[in-house]
DNA sequence: GAAGATTACGAGTGATTGCTCGTGTTTTTC
DNA sequence: GAAAAACACGAGCAATCACTCGTAATCTTC
């Protein structure tokens, strides 16, 4: 239907346009943030940034153009954070203890940096677009997990790793969601309820049938 | 601002207005489940029900009331399935593997069976009405889990079995997530790496300090 | 069986939104 | 320093949405 093509003419960015680009998608970090994806108005974005609308429309060709963008930062972040976090770490040679310790602290430090994200992943109706965006990094992260668990429990096939690695990811989603909704006083503690949490789970599949 | 009043004139319904209601009710939660809250519009509703917009607003003040009535509706059916499956449960006289089990399975089921609920509760700016309907239910569900702690767990205070079961409660979330939206061949074995999880993160908070 | 209430219709309204367009300013290129 | 390109503006357009209203059919009540 639409052109799903590329820009067919990809204009010469001055640096004032390049600063442009980096205030809007601050502005709508902010406003995907305080208002959801759906509330937040192209021209409240603009209004964030200090632009009229007409401005906005000269360096994305749309809203969600906008998201995706900002989406594409998010991943280059939290894919950092996590190959930081998730390399680093040797199962071998550390407790399992540790090894939760130091995956999960970045994850945390990351969602509460940002909340724009939340905004933008927890909707109902993702397009097709940012849940291609996203599927990249899911997949490397769910691989890097089901790897770690293959070390700690050699014994379970890979079906079994492959659940085991998405149960992970989800109770981490699961809780990071009350972490970052929590009182700031009260996140520390909660994270290390997460981290009890990975742990119980993580030994109970070493140990058990 | 506006009027919060109760409605003037309870109208009295007719039976046929009854039967109506409850088919708007239910394409609601089709079209919520379908689009999500916001993308539902509702003449898509009132077409789904198969009448016409202005017959729609004969029996619901506005589309959040009809959101409204939905999540009471949910709210019934979730209550009782809680009640029935915590109020059985019996931490003494149960292992804590029955306990989870019993526990777990009930709400799997409802949340399978009701897919427009996860549309209203996931969206990222829920309306204070909504949050307040779901207030009451999500209260009394943390302090029944917060009562099985405290038998599980004698030596943990209250500030920890606060902590503790909201933990378990978004434990439960992130992965039913992952359960409604996996292929229905991996719905069983992935509630019982939820029951796993929920058994280890017990299980230390038990043994460990 | 008539009066009054309820149910039903669906084109239409006012408000809002994503986005455009004509115009003018600033920066780069030659 | 002039032409071209990029940047900026903001009023306003077309489309959409929640919701209304005038009208008519159906049901309840007496």
């Amino acid at each position: 239907m639409a052109e799903t093509t590329e820009d067919p003419r990809p204009r010469r960015r001055q640096a004032r346009g390049e600063r442009r680009m980096a205030e809007i998608l601050a502005a709508a970090a902010t406003v995907f943030a305080r208002l959801g994806y759906e509330a937040a108005t192209t021209n409240k974005i603009a209004a964030e940034a200090g632009i009229s609308p007409g401005s906005l429309y000269q360096f994305f060709t749309n809203k969600e153009a906008i998201a995706r963008a900002l989406v594409q930062d998010y991943l280059l972040e939290l894919g950092r954070a996590h190959r930081g976090a998730l390399d680093l770490a040797d199962p071998a040679g550390l407790g399992l203890v540790e090894l939760v310790d130091r995956a999960v602290d970045p994850i945390v430090a990351f969602n509460l940096a940002h909340p724009g994200f939340k905004a933008l992943f927890a909707r109902p109706d993702m397009p097709p677009e940012l849940a291609a965006a996203l599927a990249p990094l899911q997949t490397a992260l769910r691989a890097r997990v089901e790897q770690i668990i293959g070390e700690l429990a050699p014994h379970r096939d890979g079906t079994e790793r492959a659940r085991a690695a998405l149960t992970c990811v989800h109770i981490v989603q699961g809780v990071i969601s009350l972490i970052t909704s929590a009182d700031p006083a009260e996140r520390p503690p909660l994270t290390g309820e997460l981290k009890r949490a990975l742990c119980g789970y993580l030994e109970s599949l070493v140990a058990r049938p």
